[in-house]
DNA sequence: AGTGGTCCAATGGTCCAACCAATTTCTGCA
DNA sequence: TGCAGAAATTGGTTGGACCATTGGACCACT
């Protein structure tokens, strides 16, 4: 590691100086997403601030999402950094219920049309080629296991997301899918969640591959579609099993 | 195997546990936003747990804009907070100002006109009523000022938000608004910026009258292009003029 | 070669006690 | 009464200590 990259730090606004440091270093370093970034312990002696300062500081960055802390192990880096970031904390106030939950699914049927959409104008032919594998692995999983499979579907979505061009739609989505399986888990009934989905994802792939946005969009509405209804039917188990 | 029966056992976790106690006393002493809350001092005695946790706690809170310091005074409420919140911590990286409009632009663009599209679907009667006072108080204000009013247009899409019935769509397009002002402010070029849009308001409310949710949804799609239209435009004068 | 056990150094998490810096509140003098 | 300065309050920073977890090294046994 190159010591020179990391000069001490100056003025007040401490943590802040030291976030900024930090991304001059992750710079300096090419740092990618996944690697370790130096221990708190040395960050604070060559930054001459305390340890204390430097915690405070990766806890905002952590809180952002940036990096993840492994106790034992070490802080390691989760996203991309750049100098002009904009961080943009939003909290929603969400419950846990099925109203809850019908909602987030309102907002990820506008975003996935949109993405769709987006995407079909924008992919190009690597960009095709790529969903097209994703969608592959998707629908292999689907046969072998006869079932959706999570994973796999959402590297589908993701790689949409991607595609469409604008980072804000897999962050937004992101977070409405955590929200979402959070409730989640083991859904009560209806066990073949996601079934009715399964189609959609390949037509919606060849909407994008015609470089059919309307069409795209569409296809997409129609997935949400199904997945609303499973959500209907998931309620609906509950209810009754509730009552008993 | 399925992977998630064998969740991650959690054995630690102070920083969190110091946000719930939080988040129950500020519902126990129904703190409003902007009241002040316990000294650090306080919370880490009450608690029994180190100022330093309860510090770690606080800067997680201030991260997420739910909290001001403010040395010397105190630490205060910013914003509402419940059990059960959704955090989205959104990062804009990489790309010119211009970039991140257009991104935050084409996030509104989805949900505005999905947000259409359900206020047409669900409006009551005092609902399309509300909503047609908000619009005549905007349009009189464009006639006097002769130009688009940001305040009175906000509050015209606000109600619509309000009437799609999910308020999901009014806290994420919120934050949009915000960042996109964070830019704005007065900037450079484009004097009548958002007259072209003035007319589709009109539109998407008689859509939403006459409970037309696809053309509700079309009109909202072209609103939005209009302000992109706009945002290009002072894009190529900023371009211009920095070309001095 | 592989399995499990033990040890140990590294690392993040927590704690403590003090001091600094900004702010607010109180006090005493004019 | 008014107001400048002292004192108390509060968040910000420091340095040092210890705890809990991790992951690798080493070893005994199969």
């Amino acid at each position: 590691m190159d010591q020179n990259s990391l000069p001490p730090i100056q003025t007040t606004a401490r943590d802040d100086a030291v976030l900024k440091a930090l991304v001059s270093f992750v710079r300096a370093e090419a740092l990618q997403p996944g690697e370790r970034l130096p221990t708190e312990r040395i960050l604070a002696e060559r930054l001459k601030v305390s340890r204390n300062t430097v915690r405070e500081a990766l806890t905002r960055w952590e809180g952002l999402g940036l990096v993840e802390r492994r106790q034992g192990s070490g802080t390691y880096l989760k996203a991309a950094v750049s100098p002009d970031m904009l961080h943009l904390p939003l909290t929603l106030a969400g419950g846990s219920d099925f109203t809850s939950l019908m909602q987030t699914l309102e907002i990820r049927r506008a975003l996935e049309a949109e993405a769709a959409a987006l995407c079909a104008e924008r992919a190009s032919r690597a960009d095709i080629a790529e969903i097209e594998r994703k969608l592959d692995i998707m629908e292999q999983a689907f046969r072998t296991r006869d079932g959706m499979s999570s994973e796999e579907d959402w590297e589908f979505h993701q790689a949409i997301y991607r595609v469409s061009g604008n980072p804000l739609f897999e962050q937004i989505i992101a977070a409405m899918h955590e929200l979402f399986h959070r409730f989640w888990e083991h859904p009560l009934g209806v066990r073949d969640f996601g079934h009715a989905s399964f189609p959609y994802h390949r037509t919606i792939f060849e909407r994008i591959a015609a470089r059919d946005p309307e069409g795209a969009r569409g296809e997409a509405l129609k997935l949400i579609a199904t997945v609303e209804d499973d959500l209907k039917r998931g309620a609906a188990n509950l209810k009754l099993s509730s009552q008993t």
